[in-house]
DNA sequence: GCCGTTTTCGGCCCGACTGTTTTCAGTCG
């Protein structure tokens, strides 16, 4: 798939065109096809060989033929040409807050400043206060920008950004200026990572509630405070930015406050074709207040159901919602056990009874323990005897436990594509999880789908291999994996893990789309990371699942007649 | 450059905040 190499391609041209000041409106194009490729289950090339580019939303006769040009030779005249006069540190310099194209551009012209590194030797030697429209302020605060970027180094894991968004949260509600307090943002939508924390707030006092905000003890520095909104940054160097709303326009506010942008500019869009306009003051009609205390009856006013934030990405959630098409997602609460945890027999760091506990109190009817087995010492793998007396010890527990413990494993597929265990001991096991760990550039589909081919294996643990802070998507036909799965019935997981959350999004919502099962795993080596799955349940979301796709949603018996 | 329940031509989301300006451009979300 080279989806995203084409998004890429899009998206620089858009960048580059930007800088050289071309209308805006032509950017916006090239950036909403980029979202569309991007985004889309489909595979590029394929649509192109079929000449269907055109069909695709916002990609009309232009676009298509640099999308055909760049598929057919490999690389883009039209990039090519833009590049031409422009040094490639360019477009690095937007990645900065606070620059934008203009100043990229009159820092180039004026300045011949190629890159951040120009950006910030004529800062400190004060060279950008003498061109006009720039000023000492200017100098500070690109310097403290760079500061940030290199502190920061890219977005941070949901996991991670959550507990840090509820705590804010906490001491919003506790400070007394302020009523509701809603955490809104990419956080909401539960995307995988997240470049910075928004929090909504109502208030009879917003001065108050901003003025405690902006004085929290984590606040770093104050990058803007105005008497409805405020940004800060923490000392983590994250940026948390606060909205104060009156209680009348709540809903409105958290829908815009919610993104993403692009649901929201076509929401726009929508009321402007009924003749309305929408904003975070609410729904108007001539200027009378139509809708706006909550987020329903925006929606509702606007013609549409209700669209829960983890699909408002512009994935076709707009026209299902007008249909009435869209499904009924899977929430947390549908979860009754969890099909992949470790402990002290392999890499885990406590007992099976001490993992059965935890999971009690979540309220779960079942768990399945998933050590690792076969030769991945790494991982302290278990062999045939331990998984012997592992399988008494559970049988013991079981007996007084009041939450079901099932026996599984994890097996390591080797680089030739055979288990790492063999198929008279898999038997024995209650569910068998295959997954890649090592030899990751080696034929990856071919052996996940050997792996499908065998009868034991019931489920395969985190696909896709990515961790997302540091290893990227090892190269995988994920439609063909897609097909097999369907074809025998085997369950592809959702790993909660916050660096894992495998599959992603797009991919559960085509192996759901197919009629595949799914499982959704915390993989936790500690009770407490049985809490990571809220973050798989976000991401099943985030791929339109509802909650008869997913087995761990069953009880214990039609979970079981799920498996091979 | 794209697109059509207002349109095949003329629009394209909208408001807050900052820094530099004396009325606004640039940036952000």
């Amino acid at each position: 798939m080279k989806n995203q190499e084409v998004a890429a391609l899009l998206y620089e041209i858009a960048d580059l065109m930007e800088i050289k000041g071309e209308i805006a409106f032509k950017v916006i194009a090239y950036r909403r096809a980029a979202q569309t490729v991007e985004t889309m289950s489909k595979d590029v090339e394929a649509v192109w060989q079929e000449g269907k580019l055109e069909d695709l939303q916002g990609v009309g006769k232009g676009i298509a033929e640099t999308i055909a040009g760049f598929l057919e030779k490999g690389k883009s005249k039209h990039l090519d040409e833009l590049k031409k006069g422009f040094p490639p540190g360019l477009v690095d310099m937007l990645e900065l807050e606070g620059i934008g194209p203009k100043k990229v551009k009159l820092f180039y012209e004026k300045l011949k400043i190629k890159s951040i590194k120009d950006l910030e030797k004529a800062c400190k030697s004060g060279k950008l206060r003498n061109v006009p429209g720039l000023g000492e302020k200017t100098e500070q605060n690109i310097l403290q920008s760079i500061e940030h970027a290199k502190k920061r180094g890219g977005r941070m894991l949901l996991g991670y950004a959550v507990p840090i968004a509820e705590q804010i949260v906490a001491e919003m509600k506790k400070s007394g200026h302020a009523e509701r307090v809603n955490v809104a943002g990419s956080i909401r939508r539960g995307k995988e990572t997240i470049g910075d924390i928004d929090i909504l707030v109502t208030s009879e006092k917003p001065d108050k509630a901003i003025e405690f905000f902006t004085k929290m003890k984590d606040v770093a520095d104050v990058i803007a405070k105005g008497p409805t909104k405020a940004s800060v940054h923490l000392h983590s160097g994250l940026q948390v930015d606060l909205r104060v709303l009156t209680d009348k326009e709540y809903g409105s506010a958290l829908m815009y406050f919610t993104g993403s942008k692009e649901h929201n500019v076509e929401m726009r869009r929508i009321a402007i074709a009924k003749r309305m306009k929408l904003s975070e003051y609410g729904l108007l009609k001539s200027d009378k207040f139509v809708a706006g205390h909550t987020e329903e009856e925006v929606y509702k006013q606007l013609g549409m159901q209700f669209v829960p934030p983890e699909i408002r990405e512009m994935r076709g959630e707009i026209e299902a919602a007008q249909h009435g098409k869209l499904p009924k997602l899977i929430e947390l609460r549908d979860i009754r056990g969890d099909l992949q945890m470790h402990t002290k027999w392999s890499d885990g760091s406590n007992t099976v009874e001490e993992m059965a506990q935890a999971a009690s109190q979540l309220g779960y009817q079942y768990i399945c323990i998933t050590d690792h087995a076969g030769n991945m010492k790494i991982a302290n793998a278990m062999g045939q005897k331990e998984i012997e007396r592992q399988r008494a010890e559970i049988d013991k527990i079981n007996k007084h436990s009041d939450i079901h413990i099932l026996q599984g494993a994890e097996i390591d597929i080797r680089a030739d594509g055979r288990l790492d265990v063999s198929n008279d001991v898999l038997k024995k096991l209650d569910i068998v999880l295959a997954s890649l760990h090592s030899a990751l550039k080696k034929d990856n589909t071919s052996r996940i789908l050997a792996a499908m081919d065998n009868p034991n294996v019931d489920i395969i643990a985190h696909p896709s291999g990515r961790l997302i802070d540091r290893r990227e998507t090892v190269a995988l036909d994920m439609p063909k994996i897609i097909d097999k799965a369907k074809e025998t019935c085997t369950i592809l997981e959702i790993d909660a893990q916050p660096n894992r959350l495998d599959l992603n999004d797009v991919s559960v919502r085509a192996a759901v789309d197919a009629g595949c099962l799914i499982a959704i795993d915390t993989d936790a080596h500690a009770p407490d990371q049985l809490g990571f799955m809220k973050l798989g349940v976000l991401t099943a979301r985030r791929g339109w699942t509802k909650k008869e796709d997913v087995i761990n949603t069953r009880p214990l018996d039609k979970m079981l007649k799920c498996l091979k």
